[in-house]
Parts: structure tokens; C-alpha cells; sequence
RNA sequence: GUCGCCAUGGUCAAGUGGUCAAGACGUUAGCCUCUCACGCUGAAAUCAGGGGUUCGACUCCCCUUGGCGAUACCA
């Protein structure tokens, strides 16, 4: 078989040389431990949780060392194509912080086109090349054929796949590959694989690699006749990484472990078309536990809608937060750090594949909203308030006024209870900051709680001393007294534990009052501290809301 | 089915042959306290099982089990 008149036959319009592309890609002018990373996401539009843990990790690494994040869009499968998908992963990775130096519809750069669907020549131009060494052939199998073949392979329980006797199209003449080609046949380029066919796995040569996060990766070679382009000329997943990611100049490929079993195949396609190898990270996957069987399982996009990226921007998490909260499940040294160093900026810390870890973490939306607390009540109230009103523009442009009107109003409410050494963590994502402070918008204030059993009888006499004595000027202390001394004249223990001591001599204790007070002011019977809440909303609207309670 | 990855409390995990096996979330007892938060002090809770190697194994090897993943002209 002729091999140069093959390649010809396959691929008449490629003129250009491997060589040429080494020269229009050259190698990057970065510091030697620059890392160049890049995400790969397809273009359905729909990115979770998930995606934006790879993300990180690459941006970490890029951006650490100085080196370069690219976003190249996999749209090699036409079938998943969404429109305006790329713009929404760009923004939503934007929103937490994950900002592209190259690639689609970024910042540009000269190793692209970044959208693999515009890159066909060159995937064809390396077909070519292994056509031309003997180790890429046409293959005319048709779906059912295979189909066949796989039945044929469970039967006798061999490894599925087209490989050794089932490549039956490696045989194929010069004269035979011509005739079907005339004849309109549509076929697809395989690798012709060198790995052994019949010897068993233990036997089998083994190949090395030093995984990122894993260390020393053993696995049996490739034997597979793997498909690299299809009948439409544009490559699969498998080819156009080999590609990419050497033309593009990728030092560290960062993707799921999911792809692991396919890493064989692609250590041979590199060998294959003579690049070397970037460095793979292979991370460990987010899980969930699925509620119809109670498993673990990896994230998936269609069933986990609330694992949307979208999801979190909805409730309004801040970016900030999810940050903190990715970070620590991706470094397990980070949360250490951070405890170290309250104040220090994300960027301080120094992020390492090694510190990694290689099982499958499982999503905990408890511990993001214990870490959501603890980032909220660093963010100063004035920035709240901007990201609250960013946030209701998007997701509840009713309220939005309230954040925008008043701001001096908004902010004190924000910053309620959080002076001090040990500030209040109440705040944990817009949508429950809203509930939480609603009672201070006269549209949005109800009674929401009930008096207290014990002081039921006694609200219109608790409330009645109560606007009899109110002083809006009194500080807290003053005022705090004189609700002991409503409680003593009314049978409460100005204590709660002169109540505990001797609980049949009173009808209750101070807290009792203080609930009822609360109840009135704010419709509820847990709320930050009375006194500062009513130095808020002022003494006008304190008597009137009490008063209303009262009628 | 075959192949691969993984395996410390409910969850995330430190640990790298000799530890009373860190820490965080959650749960829980209490303290603080006018409620709720915050904070503080405690508690319960983990090395999947079985074989080796070794004076000694959570740490190394093997098997089993379990979970996850891959077995596409999807990525």
C-alpha cells in the first residue's frame, strides 16, 4: 500500500505542513514555569457547580504562575449546539471571579480559531500526516455493522470496540478504498493502533504518566482503532485534544477523571503524531447523592437543575462566597489558611494540584452557607447594598428600589448587629437577606409569630407602659431598664434566672415583655437587638407600629 | 460483562510505619444572654472486610466488598 497516495486520496485540499502549523503556533514567550491552562467547555450553555470547579482550577494555576487561561469551545458535536452559549458561559464564569486572557469572543489571541468547528484543516492536515505513517486508515463501517460486531463481542464476552480482526477496513486495498470513495461511501479516519490485541490485560505493555493530582498513572496501552475524524471531517473529542492542546501550547490539561480511561488513547495519538505531552490533572468529580436511589453520583446537568451556576446567581449567593466554598473543597489546606488569615485576599494563597484530592467530594450546602456567613460579615455593608440591588435588577426588579433609594437606610440595616468583635452572621445569600430584613419595609412588615402563651393576656398593658415610657433618646442601657421595670410591675421576673429559681411566683420573665415588643415592632419573635432595630426606623414609625399592634 | 479510578466519623478531610487518629460543617450538652444569632467550653461519631510484609500497620502489597466512571462518528 502506498501511503503518500492514500493521504492524497483522502485529503486532496490539504497543502499545509505540520510544519507550517509549528510555525504559525510557536512556542509561547512565557517564564519557563508559567502554566497554560485552558477550559474546554461544549456549547450547550448549561455549566454548573461542577464546571466551575475545573475552572478554578485552571484559572488558579494560570494566573498563579503568571501564564495564560484560554477558553476554546468544543463544539465538535453539531447536535449540542445552543445559541448565545458561549456569551453565557463567559459571563457566568465572569460573575465568580473567572475571567478568560484568550480565547472565544475574549480578549482574542494568536492560537486561535478558539472554536473547534473553525479548526478543520488543521485536524485534517495531522489525519493526513498519520495516513501517511501507516497509523490512520478509512474505515467504512457502517452503524450497523458495528452494531453487529459489539453484539458479536458480548456474546463471546471479548472487549467491545473496533480493534485487531474486527478492524476489518485496515486491510482494505488501495483499489477497494478507491472504489468506495466513488461509489459515495461515507467513512471516518481511525488510528491504527499498535497496542497488542490479543494478550491479556496484565500482559499488556503498560504506559506511565505523571498525573498532576494523581501521581504515577499505570494503565494498559491503547488498542483501540479509535475514531478520530468522522464522516464529517471534523474530529472527535479524542484528536482534536492531541491537537489543541499542542497548537494552542496547553502545559496543563485539567479535566475530569471521567477521562481517564480514555488517557491511553491519547498518549498514543500524541505519540502517534510526535508531540509531547502536556501535564494532565485529572481532578476528582463533585457528587451529589441522587434522591430516587440515595447513591453518590457524579453531577449531572440535566438532573440537577439546582447545581445550575444559574441557581446559585438566582438565590444570590455572592461570588465571593462560592469562591471561599469551592476553594476549600479544592484545596484542603485552604480552609487552614484562611483561618490563618481572616483578611488576606483569595490571590494570597498559594493553590497546588498536590493538595487535591483524588475521591469525589459531595456538594454540602451546609457548609457553603456556614462559609457564605463567615464571607458576608467581612463585605462591607455598602458593598451589600450594591450587590443586593444587582441582585434584585436580576431576580426581583420589584424591590430594587429599596436598595437604591436609601442607602444610608439599607446600610445600617445591613451592618445591624455586625460591630464589634463578635459580629452577627445572619446574612447568607440576597435571597434570604431580603427575608430576613423585610420587616423594615412597610409593604413587606406582617405579623408573621405569636405572643408568647404566657403574656397573651397582658400585650395591650405590656404595650400601653411601654409607649408611655418610651424615650427615643434613651441609649440601650435606659431603655433596656425600663423594660425590666415593665416586666416587675407586671408580675415578669426582670430576670430570667429569678424566673428559673422560682417560677411559680411569676407569669414569666423579662423576655416575655420583650417578645411581645418584638412581636409588635417587627411581626416576629427573633430579631437582632430591639433598641438599634428602633433607632432605625425611627421613632415615628417605633409608636405607630406598636400602636397598630395594639388596635 | 470488561477495563479504570477511589475508599478515615452523617459530610469535607489531616495523617504519609510507632499519634490518647488533627481540624471544619452538621448533630448535641452547657455557658453567655431580653429572643434569635454571634462567641466560648464540652460530647457523641471514622480508619469497609480478610489476608500478608513488619518487632509494629490507617499508612506498604494482594484479594473481597462497595462507590464512581469509561466502554460512541458525545464531550
Amino acid at each position: 500500500m502506498d501511503y503518500n497516495k492514500l493521504a492524497e486520496l483522502l485529503f486532496p485540499h490539504i497543502k499545509k505542513t505540520p510544519e507550517e502549523y509549528e510555525k504559525i503556533y510557536p512556542q509561547r514567550n512565557l517564564p519557563a514555569d508559567a502554566k497554560v491552562t485552558r477550559l474546554g467547555p461544549s456549547p450547550t450553555g448549561f455549566i454548573h457547580l461542577g464546571n466551575l470547579y475545573g475552572a478554578f482550577v485552571d484559572e488558579r494555576l494560570a494566573h498563579q504562575s503568571g501564564g495564560v487561561f484560554f477558553l476554546r469551545i468544543e463544539d465538535t458535536d453539531d447536535k449540542r449546539y445552543v445559541e448565545g452559549a458561549v456569551d453565557i458561559i463567559i459571563d457566568s464564569l465572569r460573575f465568580f471571579g473567572i475571567n478568560f486572557d484568550e480565547g472565544a469572543e475574549t480578549a482574542g489571541g494568536s492560537y486561535g480559531p478558539y472554536y473547534q468547528s473553525e479548526r478543520g484543516e488543521i485536524y485534517q492536515c495531522f489525519a493526513k500526516k498519520l495516513v501517511k505513517q501507516g497509523q490512520a486508515y478509512p474505515c467504512f463501517l457502517t452503524s450497523e455493522e458495528i452494531e453487529e460486531i459489539r453484539a458479536k463481542q458480548e456474546a463471546n464476552k471479548e472487549n467491545m470496540g473496533i480493534y485487531g480482526k474486527y478492524a476489518i477496513c485496515r486491510d482494505l486495498t488501495y483499489e477497494e478504498i478507491e472504489a468506495k470513495i466513488n461509489a459515495g461511501e461515507s467513512y471516518v479516519i481511525r488510528l491504527k493502533s499498535s497496542g497488542s490485541t490479543d494478550l491479556p490485560p496484565e500482559e499488556m505493555r503498560h504506559i506511565e504518566v505523571e498525573d498532576g493530582i494523581r501521581g504515577t498513572l499505570s494503565m494498559p496501552e491503547n488498542n483501540q482503532d479509535v475514531v478520530i475524524l468522522k464522516a464529517n471531517g471534523i474530529p472527535t473529542y479524542h484528536f482534536a485534544h492531541v491537537i489543541d492542546d499542542h497548537f494552542m501550547r496547553t502545559t496543563h490539561v485539567v479535566r475530569g477523571a471521567e477521562w481517564l480511561p480514555s488517557l491511553p488513547i491519547h498518549v498514543e495519538l500524541f505519540e502517534k503524531v510526535g508531540f509531547e505531552m502536556p501535564v494532565f490533572c485529572h481532578t476528582a468529580q463533585l457528587m451529589k447523592i441522587d434522591e430516587e436511589t440515595g447513591q453518590k453520583r457524579k453531577l449531572s446537568k440535566r438532573k440537577d437543575p439546582e447545581l445550575s451556576l444559574d441557581y446559585y446567581r438566582n438565590e444570590g449567593y455572592h461570588p465571593a462566597a462560592v469562591r471561599e466554598y469551592l476553594l476549600t473543597i479544592l484545596n484542603s489546606n485552604y480552609e487552614e489558611w484562611r483561618a490563618e488569615n481572616p483578611l488576606a485576599a483569595i490571590d494570597d494563597f498559594t493553590f497546588t494540584t498536590e493538595k487535591m484530592s483524588n475521591s469525589g467530594a459531595l456538594f454540602d450546602l451546609n457548609k457553603l452557607n456556614d462559609i457564605s456567613k463567615d464571607t458576608l460579615v467581612r463585605i462591607p455593608a455598602s458593598e451589600l447594598r450594591e450587590f443586593m440591588a444587582d441582585w434584585s435588577r436580576e431576580f426581583k426588579p420589584e424591590i430594587t428600589h429599596f436598595f437604591e433609594d436609601d442607602c444610608a437606610y439599607i446600610e445600617k440595616i445591613l451592618d445591624l448587629g455586625r460591630a464589634g468583635d463578635k459580629p452577627r452572621k445572619d446574612l447568607i445569600y440576597a435571597k434570604q437577606i431580603f427575608e430576613f430584613i423585610s420587616y423594615f419595609f412597610d409593604d413587606y412588615f406582617k405579623i408573621e409569630d405569636d405572643v408568647p402563651a404566657n403574656a397573651s393576656s397582658d400585650v395591650q398593658d405590656i404595650l400601653t407602659e411601654y409607649l408611655a415610657s418610651y424615650n427615643h433618646e434613651d441609649d440601650q442601657s435606659e431603655w433596656f431598664s425600663k423594660i425590666r421595670a415593665i416586666a416587675e410591675k407586671l408580675g415578669y421576673a426582670a430576670k430570667p434566672k429569678d424566673y428559673k429559681k422560682n417560677p411559680e411566683i411569676y407569669k414569666g420573665h423579662v423576655g416575655d415583655v420583650s417578645t411581645v415588643i418584638r412581636i409588635a415592632l417587627m411581626g416576629r419573635a427573633q430579631s437582632p437587638d430591639v433598641w438599634e432595630i428602633q433607632q432605625i426606623l425611627g421613632e415615628e414609625r417605633t409608636r405607630a407600629r406598636i400602636k397598630q399592634f395594639m388596635s
